[in-house]
DNA sequence: GGTCATGCTGACCATATGATCAATAAGCTT
DNA sequence: AAGCTTATTGATCATATGGTCAGCATGACC
């Protein structure tokens, strides 16, 4: 929610029932230094905008924070100048570049890496503010998502699928087959709609259960590892490729 | 896209070059029968919201059908009348009751039975209408979301439990647990996020790939029912229950 | 070709929006 | 306590919005 850091306890009327004309008017009028007050208006701008989407009015979330929206239009001159800064601080801003580390680990097993990722994203990218702002934002003007995806695709898609392949014995180089893909976008759509279900659709209380739980993850990337297993079984499978064993989908592989 | 309808070529000006005046006015203005008229209203609106979302302009929806604003409140009192409209005929009169007797059905093959409900379900829903309007509705107005989400979980996903528990042996009618529920969802909300690629992010050109590609939806739906059978591992095997083979990802089962 | 019911429109209203700017006052320096 | 810098505001503007209504004009009927 946003933090109503609200100034003023108008009216601007003297509240006092005594006649006395009182000089000194009741508004509390802060001062704050520029770089604090623009925190403010951004991580104000974050939650208001994630909550309103951004055809939200600049009057009601200046409001919101206890300022006039002529305040804000000192800080940032125009709306789509906020809403720019919004993105960049929820979407880009959030990007870890160690999720590309661990992919690349080499003695991690296969597994505990997906795991221990899919966690750590889903704890990281699937809040409130980055969900609802990546949809809306999808949904309107993709500018966000476009950059957000062609992360993805660059530096975590092609990770995720060279790590299935070694798991399953290949060390094909090939681009990913339409179905090598789609088993893939299995269990990050799956994971990502935890998140468009509790902050979209609104289920799930907040913090009824948490998005990165552990035990839920583990299993969706179990599925996902032994279901590519099966993608070579049409073709021959190569000669001495180390063959790994079943997963079990409870947390701890025996 | 919207059919653009457009009735009239613009502009008033007489477009002929010489300097007759011509007092028939060039618009023209088609008088269309009440019905035929309001079937176009609401078809262009479904078209017109999915595109640009509920805060779209009346004027400009409008004058996507060559219309005047004016001419759609004859039919629609409110915009909010209209918007109901839209999302009466997109998201509840979609709903199809053969998927509950398809789910219900004994002797079909349960993997067989839940490819082919899915199958039609991505066909019938993941089209680009009913998915931007679903999240539209999700992040703003949540009432339409509901409604669906009800329809969900009371018509659908306790015959998918029920279908998922038959498949690995079980009888039982306890509440899902968590951990089944999730995998449950896990499955249906990677099929979902085809959608949410396609016309929320963009991703795939138009028709690239069916989002109810059979392949894709097997591999998905074998994955999901393997899966489903580690549910068990960790509490005592029921006696007797009959132990399904192991599904092929690729197709048709062995 | 005349008449008539009504589908359709342009002009209008009240309100709200994004944006501007001169004026005000908070809080620092001295 | 006085003075000064500048963070903050209220008044204002041009435009756009959802919604209304008297009147025009279309196409069917005679």
């Amino acid at each position: 929610m946003v933090d109503m850091l609200v100034n003023s306890s108008h009216p601007r009327t003297n509240p006092e029932p005594s006649g006395l004309p009182v000089a000194r008017p009741l508004v509390v009028r802060r001062r704050l230094p520029v770089a604090e007050r623009e925190r403010q208006i951004v991580t104000a701008a974050i939650s208001y905008f994630a909550e309103h989407g951004f055809a939200a009015q600049m009057r009601d979330f200046a409001a919101a924070i206890g300022v006039t929206h002529t305040l804000v239009y000192h800080y940032f001159p125009t709306k789509q100048a906020l809403v720019d800064r919004v993105y960049l601080e929820v979407i880009v801003g959030r990007w870890k570049s160690e999720w590309e580390t661990l992919l690349d680990h080499r003695t991690i097993p296969i597994p505990e890496k997906l795991v221990r990722f899919y966690c750590d994203y889903a704890r990281t990218v699937l809040t409130r503010e980055f969900v609802r702002i990546l949809v809306f934002s999808g949904l309107t003007d993709r500018s966000i998502t476009d950059r957000f995806f062609t992360m993805l695709g660059e530096r975590l898609f092609p990770r995720l699928i060279r790590e299935t392949r070694r798991f399953r014995g290949s060390r094909s180089r090939a681009r990913p087959s339409s179905r090598e893909h789609e088993l893939l976008m299995g269990l990050h759509g799956g994971v990502f709609y935890g998140g468009m279900r509790r902050f979209v659709y609104g289920h799930g209380i907040e913090g009824e259960q948490a998005l990165d739980d552990e035990a839920i993850i583990t299993d969706r990337v179990h599925s996902y590892l032994n279901a590519s297993r099966s993608l070579d079984l049409a073709v021959p499978r190569p000669q001495g490729s180390p063959s790994q064993p079943r997963l079990r989908a409870n947390g701890v592989n025996a």
